[in-house]
RNA sequence: GGUCAGUUCGUCUAGUGGUUAGGACUCAAGGUUUUCAUCCUUGCAACAGGGGUUCGAUUCCCCUACUGACUACCA
């Protein structure tokens, strides 16, 4: 695999766009064996707008063998054309009426090419020709050549080729087996088979595959970089900022997703095994996955899915990796903890949470005292006599010493047995006054956690906040 | 407008000339839990429409509708 670099338009280079590609396969866990990034003995380069004096040659070949000519229309010019000419393709129906080398004297194009005037390298279709795209997840696609127009191949301007040329020439002298891209791309791969055959390649042709677009996940239409936080939801794999506009996208990677998350739910829009399963590692995707499953309509992202997935990866991961991200985010907090109780509190509530960032959502009541009681539970709960019963409670679970989970458990039910209160009542009372609200693991492993003391004042604490 | 492609539960999808059209996410109900979540069970829910071909079409063919991509000196 290769990561070769297609900056063949000078006019829209982003600085940092390279790197950010970089680091994405970097973090996805995906390695190339060649490419930009990667240093090489034989000096390949990698990048097209370093590789223009080989595009020219070839678009020097194809201009000496008839298959292509020099254009010397203006933008405005061409722009006239559009508005005079509905559905205007530059075409074998209008390119005797254009400034080419077609209808120019050698001698005026030589001129102008002498004195510098911009032009680019158009590719001279023959009209009435089927061309056969054979595709591995679309068939056979025929189309025939009358639609395509003779396509710039190569501008003088910044002397770089435009994708079309840059694209072939490069899958050619790099041994390309398979293109596979976006489906956006069908129209114009009849132009390419075309450009094979004019360079006399087409035997050594790779195989196409044309994937289906990726939809918003609302209404209709390709996903586009700007649905993502207008909806809520990262489209960028990593967070993106733009150096022009110093625009801001966030990405998977700090909405806590897991990289083998991302590619497991990529993997599943558009593509299924057959069988049942949809956990895949990315070594098990290798293996199984082909081209020939992949189906041919597009996919909306559903987000919920998404979640739930990283929710099954981050179940399996270890206590002590999910520790680790933990602790990071706790410092964020300004909050410091012990790594052995951040750890056991970890344990105890990872199957509560997607992501990283639910962990502190389901845990913040070990570390912060209550700011506020759940209102609905104090309604709900909270009586006249519950103070006194709390009270009570605070001094069984000081009499239990050491403190065992069990044995607290055991007395303080037996203590709601002798008064006959009702267990739900006493025990969410207990809960709110510890955690706040009616949630959280299992009461007594909490109070184990957090310890007797700061349990009991927590129950002062709330039986001096909650007054009826 | 033209060219090409697509259309199975809300979403991602499996599937076949004869199936109770399967799974997953979501949602709902129940169970578990002193709570919440997890988890388990059950349930809701689909072959775009119309013609053919056929004993029989969701499956094959045609038409229509809808959707999308492309239609740059961008990729």
């Amino acid at each position: 695999m290769i990561l070769r670099i297609e900056d063949t338009d000078s006019t829209r280079f982003v600085s940092g766009a390279e790197q950010y590609i970089v680091d994405t396969f970097q973090w996805l866990g995906i390695d190339f064996d060649e490419g930009v990034h990667i240093p090489n003995e034989q000096g390949v380069l990698y990048r097209q707008s370093e590789r223009k004096a080989i595009y020219k040659q070839y678009a020097d070949a194809l201009i000496e063998s008839g298959k292509a000519y020099y254009a010397f229309d203006t933008p405005e010019e061409l722009e006239v054309k559009r508005s005079e000419i509905p559905n205007f393709q530059y075409d074998a129906t209008v390119r005797m009426q254009m400034k080419n080398s077609l209808t120019l004297s050698e001698e005026e194009v030589k001129n102008r090419m002498d004195k510098g005037e911009p032009y680019v390298v158009r590719m001279l279709i023959q009209a009435g020709e089927d061309v056969t795209v054979s595709d591995l997840i679309c068939g056979e696609v025929v189309v025939n050549s009358s639609v395509l127009d003779d396509k710039v191949l190569w501008k003088s301007a910044d002397q770089l080729p435009t994708y079309h040329l840059a694209n072939i020439v490069d899958d050619y002298l790099m041994e390309i087996s398979h293109v596979i891209r976006g489906s956006e791309w069908l129209p114009s791969a009849p132009l390419h088979v075309l450009l094979y055959r004019y360079l006399g390649w087409e035997n050594e042709m790779p195989q196409f595959a044309h994937l289906p677009l990726l939809l918003k996940p609302e209404g209709n239409g390709k996903l586009s970089k700007r649905d993502g936080d207008r909806l809520g939801f990262p489209v960028f794999p990593l967070e993106w900022k733009d150096p022009h506009s110093g625009e801001i996208s966030t990405g998977f990677r700090e909405k806590g997703y897991f990289p083998q998350a991302l590619i497991n739910f990529l993997a599943l829009l558009g593509w299924n095994p057959g069988t049942e399963q949809e956990m895949f590692s990315l070594s098990e995707l290798v293996e199984i996955f082909s081209l020939e499953r992949v189906s041919k309509s597009g996919a909306k992202f559903d987000f919920e899915k998404a979640k739930w997935l990283n929710h099954k990866y981050l179940q399996m991961k270890s206590n002590d990796e999910l520790t680790d991200k933990f602790m990071d985010l706790l410092k964020e907090k300004q909050i410091s903890a012990e790594r052995l109780f951040v750890e056991k509190i970890v344990e105890l509530i990872k199957e509560r949470a997607s992501f990283i960032e639910d962990l502190w959502e389901a845990s913040a009541f070990f570390f912060l005292r209550p700011e506020s009681y759940d209102e609905g539970v104090v309604k709900k709960r909270w009586k006249e006599d519950t103070p006194l019963h709390l009270t009570e409670i605070a001094q069984i679970l000081q009499s239990v010493f050491p403190f065992q989970a069990k044995e607290a458990h055991t007395q303080v039910m037996k203590y709601i047995a002798d008064k006959e209160l009702n267990t739900g009542q006493i025990m969410n009372c207990l809960r709110l006054s510890l955690v706040g609200g009616a949630k959280g693991p299992d009461l007594f492993t909490i109070i184990s956690l957090l310890g007797v003391k700061e349990t009991v004042e927590r129950i002062k604490i709330a039986i001096d906040t909650i007054k009826k």
